[in-house]
DNA sequence: CCTTGTATTTTTGTATGCAATCCGGGAGAG
DNA sequence: CTCTCCCGGATTGCATACAAAAATACAAGG
């Protein structure tokens, strides 16, 4: 062989290509992560993909065994669920401060977020919808006054995208959740804290599919135990 | 030279030194870290070191400028307000979660935490209480039912812990925080939900210094603007 | 005196070599 | 037949070498 790929194998592609494959399911988890694999297959030296695994571990995307190698990291439940709670708790507070701070240029920046999903849906595109979905959680962040928290928000959700790719529930009608938006924005331009609350955490809580019944169905995707305490007598 | 430090220069040990002096502001913000310098001080090669500084940068406490090297990173104000928002959005709704799963076993563990910060502070010893401090919330989160979730938080602390080292406040009588403390178990045990989030949301205020303060006695540790663009009319 | 072009020097980015470690298989003893 | 020990294969961890890029210093010209 020794083909390899396009020239730009630049130093950061590296990580940005093995951080999309993790995300999207393309690599499964347990999946081994070879240096000397990876390298070879992008065209790089190991030192780079080294680099990479460093940083995707730190995001708890990766597990760095010493001497044994790197692997996809596996489903971690308590993870998810606290991702779970993370998300909940970072973007209810910020809603909530986005209806104090709501101006009217916030608000037609909501609208249009919401026009966005709508024409991603009409178009049938995905990824649009997803683009346009995102910018609208961003978009409260910054009219809270807090544009940084939504990167916390990312961090967290990193957890949670697996899941989500994991059951094809995405494939559903975008039609529901826009409606769900929807109602998140009309209650933070009316300032109804309650409304908020409550829309937000049941759009919020909608997205995060049934995670019993993957746990069944892809069992080696998943990983509750302590991977290396190994203590049978806990509380 | 040639006289290499401790013999335990260990993989890891390389990015928790890094971390700590950064933390605890024993370098700068802005302070240059040559990977050979810091290689040969460490009595390392460069390649760890740089492995730690891909981690550190990742956390956001270093700055990794391409072909130009690597540096503390400087306390960004957005960051800061961000991190602050951040803990108390989680810490509150972990404390409200917890009152409602509260047991007798919790209870005892909460009091049993203070009880260790009173020790620490009759002792007059610092770091013990700062361990007690961090404990007392991580037991918080544990009685919530999602232990993970302090994780999340310690991510965000990091940026408040270096202002926090900046301000000398910490030198003052621990007590006023123990008491804080105190009215926070207190009001967990007794499920009050308005006094769980008022009085911990004044506790993690008090922590916080007077930023406009530090900014104007330190105003090199400081950078508010943004890095690359340069665009000098702005709202 | 300021500007500009060039050479030098320092530092990062990448590649590669070598030692250490760990896993798995197989042989041998009980 | 099972358990133990030892050896082989493979992979990481670290060190080092080399190349590329940027900053600096300096000198020449305007």
């Amino acid at each position: 062989m020794a083909f390899q790929r396009d020239h730009p194998a630049s130093p950061l592609h590296a990580y940005q290509t093995l951080r999309q494959r993790i995300l999207s399911m393309t690599v499964s988890p347990r999946s081994s992560l070879g240096e000397q694999r990876l390298a070879i297959e992008m065209g790089v030296s190991r030192t780079p993909i080294r680099e990479a695994l460093v940083r995707l571990a730190a995001e708890g995307l990766v597990e760095l065994i010493p001497n044994r190698g790197a692997f996809v990291a596996p489903i971690r439940t308590e993870a998810v669920i606290a991702a779970q709670f993370v998300r909940e708790a970072l973007e209810v507070a910020t809603a909530l401060r986005a209806a104090e701070r709501l101006d009217a240029h916030g608000a037609l920046r909501l609208r249009q977020a919401v026009e966005e999903q709508w024409l991603a849906e009409r178009e049938g595109r995905a990824s649009l919808f997803y683009q346009a979905d995102e910018k609208m959680h961003a978009v409260i962040a910054d009219i809270a006054g807090q544009p940084l928290v939504w990167k916390h928000v990312l961090e967290a959700k990193v957890h949670l995208d697996r899941v989500r790719a994991l059951s094809l529930q995405d494939a559903r009608s975008f039609s529901v959740l826009i409606a769900q938006h929807e109602t998140i924005v009309s209650a933070i331009c009316d300032r109804d804290l309650d409304r908020i609350q409550d829309s937000l955490r049941t759009h919020l809580r909608q997205v995060l599919p049934d995670l019993s019944a993957l746990k069944t169905e892809f069992p080696d995707y998943f990983e509750d135990d302590e991977p290396q305490m190994c203590r049978p007598n806990e509380t």
